[in-house]
RNA sequence: GCGGACGUGGUGGAACUGGUAGACACACAGGACUUAAAAUCCUGAGGGGGGCAACCCCCGUGCGGGUUCGACUCCCGCCGUCCGCACCA
């Protein structure tokens, strides 16, 4: 006899063993069937998986799953993204090597990974920090390099002065060190970079292209991008007013039409002309100096006060004839931005305003908004920056702020200053080139050797890999490549002196922004493969979290463009289909000391929240994402152990829609679990009552068995829809009103039911199994068997709607006295529209509504409406 | 400040291109089974009012307008929540 409840765990395991047995999660090139690569964001190994792997990673199952058995050849792949800081921090606090903690802890992810029954192609898994990997992105550097996308800048950094490293912007905090405390200093430093600003149009112009990308990430790409348009303009600067060699200053602006509006021009603290300027001006030195030590966060610059100091360097005014314009040192202005320097129009622009008033700079507006009379308008406290008409501007006034830019560029660009035009179109990105070099250990050695005397030499290729050093220590500051005893010492390729290698190691997001290339043919001696590539690439569906949204998605796109360029992939967009899903949330809980408490420690007594143990009284604090520092975390784990890893998967797809925060209650969890108990009690049911495996339809049907025919057909096409959209809570929807009408058709049945109905119950359980395979694997392998099966549900085809099932003769529509509902009306499916309008006018209950009045007309939509207006 | 998304019962949410608002679930209440409980099964339910009753009426998708025979859906203006960027010239 069968036990009366599903033990999830114990049966989970086996059919796990079942799909790896057979290896059909396997995925091949030489497969006719049509392709379809899904990848879900691949983890970074910090020990063991959360809640937000299981969200992301479920999803990604359910994609493969539907579509391997929807007739793809589906490639889903794992690996791990496994340099990085955390590695080194492990060492640096516990003395174990990066590599063993980063091994370890990949060990422990796999086996949970493999707990939850994911469909992936485990022989295609791969690391970053595996010497095989990142020996292939190193040759991708190096034909990188020679492709001309690789360049050596010297930047402005954020440099930790007590770890000898640097810091990203997001890891300075209030300007200090985030991990040290030590105020971080701006410093220049050559690093290597990636020339992503070569594809800037590129990378804008092709998010029109991504249609099957949120909408959401689109725009902040094309916003990160940054693009706008506008003129360089030379000023020259007047004579005897300026240091040596600087008779003209190059400014960018977008607005050429205010330039008759110009007050004062800015430059900033790091521009050649103001580092001229305080060799012999030594407050100026001050200012810039003081303009260093500031940070460069957000919460910083928004507080600062628009400070400057004027130069004593004036320069004339383009249109203006003997006009003179003073220029400041301004600490608002970005070095990195433009050519580092502007010209102010107070009147038009609201930093500028700020800036003037406090400069006692004049502010003369030069656009009229429309209504305002030219003889009293004024800027008070706000610039106007809208649309209007030029006054004030000579040869420009009247004109609007279009045709004005125009003119002004036209009058410019034909104008010569110092052997050259006055003025130039130009296009600027906010996107700047993307700094790799990273002080570190734990990342992929940049394959390049100083040498004396031939300055940077690349690495032949056949000297590759070059391998990180085992033997480092953690024990002090700084980097442990650099300060290694014999590691960096190589004679020069070129001329054989001795060089030495380039320290610093290549920043996780480079390891990250090809991998899905490597996945294709990841053991491959050369980076990809080109039959690998070309049948795999582009993927077709890429999951995974919003914080992405730029920064490694945009990469990705770079470095496909990259791989195209030193041909390594034939596509320019690696990934087709984009979705980014929501996060995982939950209650937080705070003990009377304000300590957080974590969920499992906390129970509801007498409608109190309690610890557990102690029964201290628990405050319930707000839903917020799940995160160790406020300990409202799950352990997958000890949920799969319980309930099964179903159970957790069923509860990841079910109500919240995928792309928002999802909350995580005990509740809900128990809820699952007792709907997928039911599914395997209700399929147990019809395989008993139901015929037997492979029985064909008998010639007639009741209404009984034709109606649950009907919902079975209905859910197969609902449930495919849903998914093919990603919409698994409406998957789920469906799949329960399909118990709720199995179970009414089993209770309904008797113990003996006539075979039409035992027909209809079979094919009602198969379906059930067959469609929520996708989400629920195990218990849908459970239930095959259950229902007779010697096959893997798994490898079943995706069950078709009969379309004759899908429509009904009769339909019932609403009935609308004046737009509001009266009745209703069942009436026949190809019913004509006056056969619909004359049973409407007969419903007791239209006629009471109409009251008697006289009928002005009747909308009649069949199979939608009628409405009648009175 | 700029850009974007969202606002529907006690709760999560559904409603395809404008066509029966609240599917489905959670929580809740009542009932069945049980010595009892758990589990399970059945039933109920947006709010308000009327009727012995099957039923009927009014209000209702953040607020105020508009378009339409008809608006959760489209347009305009507010309010609120969340997210991204943030001196980008």
């Amino acid at each position: 006899m069968a036990a009366d409840r599903y033990d999830a765990p114990k049966c989970e395991k086996h059919w796990q063993k079942a799909w790896e047995d057979k290896g059909i999660f396997q995925a091949r090139e030489d497969d006719p069937r049509p392709k379809y690569y899904v990848l879900e964001m691949f983890p970074y190994p910090s020990g063991r998986i959360h809640m937000g792997h299981v969200r992301n990673y479920t999803m990604g199952d359910v994609v493969a799953r539907h579509m391997r058995a929807s007739g793809h050849n589906v490639l889903h792949p794992m690996g791990w993204d496994a340099f990085g800081l955390p590695a080194e921090n492990a060492a640096i606090e516990r003395g174990v090597h990066p590599g063993k903690w980063t091994y370890d802890n990949i060990a422990t992810m796999r086996g949970q990974l493999k707990s939850m029954g994911l469909s992936l192609d485990w022989s295609r898994e791969l690391a970053t920090c595996d010497v095989e990997y990142y020996h292939q992105q190193q040759v991708l550097f190096l034909d990188m390099l020679e492709g001309g996308l690789v360049d050596r800048k010297t930047r402005k950094v954020n440099w930790d002065p007590v770890d000898h490293t640097v810091l990203a912007n997001e890891q300075v905090i209030d300007g200090r060190g985030w991990r040290s405390g030590a105020l971080v200093e701006q410093r220049e430093q050559p690093e290597w970079v990636f020339k992503i600003t070569d594809y800037a149009q590129d990378l804008l112009d092709a998010l029109d292209g991504l249609d099957r990308w949120p909408e959401k990430v689109r725009l902040m790409q094309a916003n990160w991008i940054g693009r706008s348009e506008g003129l360089l303009v030379r000023f020259e600067t007047v004579k005897g007013t300026s240091p040596e060699g600087h008779n003209v200053l190059e400014v960018f602006t977008t607005r050429p039409d205010t330039l008759f509006g110009a007050a004062f021009m800015a430059i900033a603290p790091d521009h050649e002309l103001a580092k001229a300027v305080a060799e012999t001006n030594p407050q100026a030195q001050a200012f810039i100096e003081e303009c260093h030590r500031h940070g460069t966060t957000a919460a910083e610059i928004e507080t600062q006060e628009k400070k400057g100091i004027d130069t004593g360097v004036r320069v004339a005014h383009p249109a203006i004839e003997g006009a003179e314009i003073p220029v400041y040192i301004a600490n608002f202005v970005l070095t990195e931005y433009g050519t580092g320097a502007i010209f102010g129009c107070p009147a038009h622009d609201q930093r500028d305003l700020e800036f003037a008033r406090a400069y006692d700079r004049p502010v003369t507006p030069v656009v009229l908004p429309a209504g305002e009379d030219p003889a009293t308008f004024a800027i008070g406290e706000e610039a106007y920056t809208g649309d209007g008409v030029l006054i004030n501007s000579d040869f420009l006034d009247g004109l609007s702020v279009t045709d004005a830019k125009n003119a002004m560029a036209d009058r410019l660009s034909a104008r010569t200053v110092s052997g050259g035009p006055q003025g130039v179109r130009k296009t600027e990105f906010r996107l700047r080139d993307w700094g790799i070099s990273r002080q570190r250990y734990w990342g992929c050695p940049i394959p390049m050797i100083h040498c004396e005397a031939c300055g940077m030499v690349p690495v032949p290729v056949a000297n590759l890999p070059v391998k990180l050093p085992e033997d480092v220590t953690f024990d002090v500051p700084g980097n442990p490549l650099d300060r290694h005893p014999s590691w960096k010492h190589v004679p020069c390729p070129k001329c054989g002196k001795d060089a030495t290698r380039e320290t610093d190691t290549m920043d996780t997001f480079v390891d990250s922004s090809w991998y899905f290339a490597r996945f294709c043919s990841p053991r491959a001696g050369v980076p990809t493969d080109p039959n690998a590539v070309g049948h795999w690439l582009p993927v077709d569906q890429y999951i995974g979290g919003v914080e992405h949204a730029i920064l490694h998605l945009l990469y990705s796109r770079f470095f496909a463009r990259a791989m195209h360029k030193t041909g390594h992939v034939a596509v320019d967009e690696p990934f087709r289909g984009l979705f980014t899903q929501g996060m995982v949330t939950h209650e937080t809980y705070k003990d009377a000391d304000g300590k957080w408490v974590l969920p499992e420690d906390v129970t509801v007594r007498d409608g109190n929240s309690v610890h557990v143990e102690t029964a201290a009284p628990i405050t319930v604090g707000p839903v917020e994402s799940m995160s160790k520092s406020k300990k409202n975390v799950v352990d997958p784990d000890s949920i799969i152990g319980t309930y099964g890893a179903d159970t957790a998967r069923w509860f990841m797809l079910s109500d919240t829609p995928p792309e928002r925060d999802i909350e995580w209650t005990s509740g809900g969890v128990d809820g699952a679990h007792r709907f997928l108990q039911r599914i395997w009690r209700l399929v147990g049911d019809a395989a008993a009552k139901g015929s037997e495996v492979g029985a064909s339809a008998p010639s007639g049907m009741d209404s009984e068995a034709e109606d649950l025919r009907r919902a079975t057909h209905k859910t197969i096409a609902g449930v495919t829809n849903a998914l093919q959209k990603l919409r698994f809570n409406s998957a789920v929807a469906q799949v329960y009103e399909l118990a709720n009408t199995l179970s009414a058709s089993l209770q309904a049945a008797g113990a003996q039911p006539k075979d039409d109905v035992r027909f209809a119950l079979r094919e009602a359980a198969e379906a059930f199994a067959r469609v929520s395979a996708p989400m629920v694997p195990h218990l849908a392998e459970e239930c095959w068997a259950l229902l007779g099966h010697k096959t893997l549900v798994a490898e079943e085809p995706w069950p078709e709607a009969d379309q004759a099932l899908l429509t009904e003769d009769t339909v019932t529509i609403a009935v609308q006295v004046n737009g509001r509902r009266r009745d209703e009306l069942t009436i026949a499916r190809d019913a004509s529209k006056e056969d619909i309008e004359a049973a409407a006018l007969k419903l007791e209950n239209v006629e009471r509504a109409i009251e008697g009045r006289k009928i002005k007309k009747v909308v009649v939509v069949p199979l939608r409406i009628v409405n009648v207006v009175a």
